[in-house]
DNA sequence: TGCGCATTTCCTGCTT
DNA sequence: TAAGCAGGAAATGCGC
């Protein structure tokens, strides 16, 4: 955020260097799987408090992360996270372990850097405070522990100031057909754009295409965006089976085998 | 600096 | 005739 960003100006810092923080800033073996350094600021800084999550948004977490790692989504139950962003932040490492098996350390991690993200967004002029009384705060045991070991491994005022630091200047968003199943979970939010043709077979209609061409050229700062140009952009998901070509039917498409997050089933 | 990825832009031809 | 679809080709912006 501006605000992260402007805070990180006042810390003397030339490198970004979250391969050293992970490997040799660390005072014994890590006890957490390589995470993949900072990608949870790029593609959560527009909501960095995850105890305010939706089931969606809990949802939408679990799959960027299962993405970032190249992990397929076989490897863990996805009803299991049937929670909101208060219920996954209450969990603890051993949780995690129990529910989502080797990924939970993986998952356990990234939340952890989540909470401490939001809690700086909360009074980034007290890091370490904040830091601090996330230890305190928390209720479960195990948890506590495996943040205090995390923190203080790690110096956890160089994580804070790294963590700020990594903050890019255009937050890489949601791809395109998250943007659209995004509008279709979220009617309220832009109603009438875009409507379900078949819930559950994943057959949705745009109803204003242009509009929703503006929509997304306004997400991505594009002023031009067309739907002519959207549409290309769908077609590019074809072959990659995010979705699939539902014949004879304009402005209709079917979500495919690679796009999660859309089925009801999923919540 | 180069590479890969996900679009974006432009285009021609076809279909509704 | 307009709007949309299909897909090739090249360009672009970004992260790594």
């Amino acid at each position: 955020t501006p605000e992260c960003r402007s805070y990180s100006m006042s810390v003397s810092s030339s490198t970004n260097t979250w391969g050293s923080l992970q490997t040799s800033s660390w005072g014994s073996p890590n006890p957490f799987p390589v995470v993949m350094p900072g990608y949870t600021s790029h593609l959560w800084a527009h909501n960095s408090h995850p105890q305010f999550w939706t089931k969606y948004q809990v949802w939408d977490w679990l799959q960027q992360v299962m993405d970032m790692h190249q992990i397929d989504a076989s490897n863990i139950a996805f009803q299991n996270f049937d929670m909101d962003g208060h219920q996954l932040c209450n969990l603890g490492y051993q949780d995690f372990i129990l529910i989502a098996g080797s990924v939970g350390p993986i998952l356990f991690h990234s939340i952890t850097e989540l909470k401490l993200a939001g809690q700086c967004h909360m009074d980034r002029g007290q890091p370490e405070l904040k830091a601090e009384l996330i230890l305190i705060r928390s209720k479960n045991p195990v948890s506590s522990m495996h943040c205090r070991h995390f923190l203080f491994q790690t110096n956890y005022m160089t994580f804070l100031f790294r963590y700020l630091l990594s903050f890019p200047t255009d937050p890489r968003g949601t791809h395109l057909w998250e943007f659209i199943r995004d509008i279709l979970l979220n009617p309220e939010r832009h109603p009438g754009l875009i409507k379900w043709e078949d819930r559950t077979e994943g057959i949705f209609r745009f109803l204003k295409s242009e509009a929703v061409a503006q929509l997304w050229g306004k997400k991505k700062n594009n002023s031009s965006m067309t739907y002519e140009k959207l549409s290309r952009a769908m077609r590019y998901y074809y072959k990659r089976e995010i979705l699939e070509r539902v014949d004879g039917r304009r402005l209709v498409y079917k979500f495919g085998r690679n796009a999660r997050g859309w089925k009801e089933s999923e919540k």
